[in-house]
DNA sequence: GATGAATGAGCATTCATTCAT
DNA sequence: TATGAATGAATGCTCATTCAT
């Protein structure tokens, strides 16, 4: 009788799903999880999970969608001041730690998954062309203001960011210390800034 | 009857499974490659893969051990000439990748399964140690030879170096073209290097 | 809130369920019908079904009582004249056919489910007692007006009158084009008649 | 190594579980029946099953054919001699009652089924269409051996005594006893006899 | 050593039924 | 009365592992 009642219900059992799948699927890998594990996290039943999403590999389709839609709305700062481009640096890594705060293992899950499956892939692969163009536009900037020299690729050097991201996040699934993968991150990009102004 | 060449022809077929099981898991990943597809691409039964490994596991942590031997094995140099560190840089790219072609999912895979598998873990993050170490000791070169300033922070740079190529491995897998990845390492080392020197 | 209304309401409704409820068994036989798709032919919600019928099994009962009380009402007639007992034999098959249109699928459920369910089974042999006893009057009928010979077993006859027309509800089931079977029925009953004048 | 042996075995297991299964769909009807149902009569494991039949509904459709197979087979003439009709009718019930003893529900399962599925519908039509030839081939010969009138559509009434026949399969399963059905058969040969010769 | 038939625990998914609203 | 979200028992199917040959 009430729709609006109902369906702000529904999506926020929906989002609940999403959130406790998440941490199952993180904690535990996509296929070593049961949809008990999650049902159970939720206090629901299994069959429950079934009204909301009508596979467990759509359920996980649907976090990665989740995931990207959370990342799209993102449009943060990269570069804030030239003159002290380390400590930047290192707070802008804390801020996108912040913002994937135990997503990790995840995110990683997902981009082997999406070398398996099409959809995924594509979602993925256009959500990392939205990442690097983000990057690039904040190059961008710094070129336009005259910090960069305008023969530096910044392109190649968006895409190049954005990897040693990634891959500082897989430092951090090895056991490599969060203060280390930091400062290390700073590390590089000051380097950058320093080669390419 | 020769026990030699039992051993030989043991140690072969334990050879021969690991590949055959790593080409499995790379296509497929751990959970949906069954014993029998391993099997199978080898020509071999089911019950002979547990004759030489006690457990579908046991073989996957053979098969990371076997990759961080052959990586251990790996001296290659990284920097070679500073005067055209651009195309030096395009050739460690292609040199590493040679290596490993083809391993990037198992690699990924292997990393997220570190995060749950202690023995894995521990092999991993001391391996991950020995490889920062091996771009250490290439960095430490350079600040030796005066390439680079004595006041770079050559241990954080090797770490991001290494995580640099993680993420370009990231990149592979999401469909971002190799040659736009070997462009991005360019770019970024040489940067790295101009703002080092 | 008039009682009678009400009651009125209740059984028309029960009616709609039961109606709907033969299509879809029908169509997609008894295990294979979910109580929603009842629901959903109806516009109604499952619960609903569930006032008026305490579980799946006993709507089946009831459309099985349903069916053969609406069988038990007709008193057709089935032979006419014997002038042209063939003609008159496709009108009885045609009439038949008639009423049970599109029921054949559900009554050969039933048939098999009858086996299987004591009270199903009473109700249905009870039933076929019926029948075969209703074509007993009539074939007594053909004796007493003299066109059977008074040695024919008609007891017999009748019973293999009902089977015929099973039989042929079976043929159709397999794909036995109606016009054949129509014409089956006919040589058979003219052939019975010319062997029993 | 010794193929001979293997493939013995193999269709030995297969035959075994076609006939438990036999067992366990007449019994309890296609969808009650569970697999493990059938395992266990075999002191099988589910999983064995598996290996011979990739699904509960091939496994099935197996039986369908087997007993398609097994009636295809079957070339017992029909009528035996003019003289003593009712003997020979009763004889003749016999005969193809024997030879699916038991068989009853699970044909008229496959009956239903076969409205639902194309490949069943198609096998069983044209095995209906082999035993309506095989009828209609012992007509004929009475026909030749001038026992019948060669102006009776032999054709209608070859239709017409199969669907006797499986009518009085329907009796059977209403609980009408044997010795009515075999009367009922008898009788209405016999009056077909007489009424066209 | 090698095989592959057999096992059975394990899991995703379905759906009749219930009950709070 | 009617709803439909929630339930959880039930079941088809998979696959790592074992073991008799």
């Amino acid at each position: 009788m009430c729709p609006k009642v109902t369906e702000l219900h529904k999506s926020e059992v929906r989002e609940r799903i999403i959130h406790a799948a998440m941490e199952s699927f993180g904690q535990t890998g996509y296929d070593k999880t049961k949809m008990d594990d999650i049902a159970k996290r939720l206090g629901l039943s299994k069959g429950t999970l079934y009204l909301y999403f009508t596979s467990k590999e759509n359920l996980f389709l649907a976090i990665c969608e989740h995931n990207m839609e959370e990342g799209a709305k993102d449009d943060s700062k990269l570069f804030v001041r030239k003159e002290n481009a380390a400590s930047d640096a290192e707070q802008i890594y804390d801020n996108i730690r912040r913002r994937e705060r135990g997503n990790d293992r995840i995110i990683l899950e997902m981009v082997v998954e999406s070398t398996r499956n099409p959809r995924l892939r594509k979602a993925m692969h256009d959500y990392r062309l939205k990442v690097h163009d983000h990057v690039l536009q904040e190059l961008r900037k710094k070129v336009d203001e005259g910090y960069f020299r305008k023969d530096v690729d910044i392109n190649s050097l968006a895409i190049a960011i954005v990897a040693l991201y990634d891959g500082l996040a897989v430092n951090r699934m090895l056991g490599v210390g969060d203060a280390a993968n930091k400062k290390a991150w700073a590390a590089m990009i000051k380097a950058v800034i320093a080669g390419s102004s």
